[in-house]
DNA sequence: AAGGTATATCGACTTTTCCCGATATACCTA
DNA sequence: TAGGTATATCGGGAAAAGTCGATATACCTT
């Protein structure tokens, strides 16, 4: 958990968005055919058509909240779908309130 | 509250470091002569020494630190003391518990 | 008022981040 | 295996952040 990286990747306004967007993707995105946003997550074009930022721009911000720990993602077929990892925010919270 | 700001705030370890430190002040500082860690912090020039950096360097960091609301500065006589405001800790983990 | 000390601000240069278009890779389907 | 679609990676120009030395400001002491 390198506190560093995360909070360089939480320094980006679009970045905090999507994970915004992550946190009920049935309010923001529409209906999945090929997988469910409980088991998997969203998939980088929903989140790019979205964010309104090129195709490289977001899945590169994805490959960044990603490293960080923040997000997961999950391959299937041709479309990676990004879901967030809840115990990575839990940690950073219980960090902020007793390390940093 | 901008989470933006304190996300950009905490985005370089010279200023992670001057936050630990200013947890335990007697740990990391020498004593001081005009005022008490608890009440007002630490000097600017104490924190500069031993973050190694230069003078301007850490006195923007501080101010930086400041206007995110992570700090809180009491100015005496020639000397400018920053201490941790604990409110702003509280609420960035709550934040990241329950918005983010 | 003058000189000394602590901090803040300014201007400049370097490094990093932002964000794009172009291209590569992976996978699927006919 | 050829073509189509989704995503990742690469290279680059623009903007922001990091960091410095020099200078300004504030305050204290004599």
């Amino acid at each position: 958990m390198d506190q560093l990286e995360i909070f360089k990747a939480l320094s980006n306004k679009t970045r905090l968005q999507i994970l915004q967007w992550l946190k009920e993707p049935e309010k923001h995105f529409p209906v999945q055919e090929h997988a469910s946003f409980d088991e998997v997550g969203v998939c980088v074009g929903q989140i790019q058509q979205k964010a309104g930022l090129t195709q490289s721009t977001v899945s590169e911000y994805l490959s960044i909240l990603q490293k960080s720990g923040l997000l997961e993602s999950t391959r299937l077929g041709q479309w990676t779908y990004y879901r967030r990892n809840e115990e990575a925010f839990a940690a950073l919270s219980n960090i902020i309130k007793s390390e940093i």
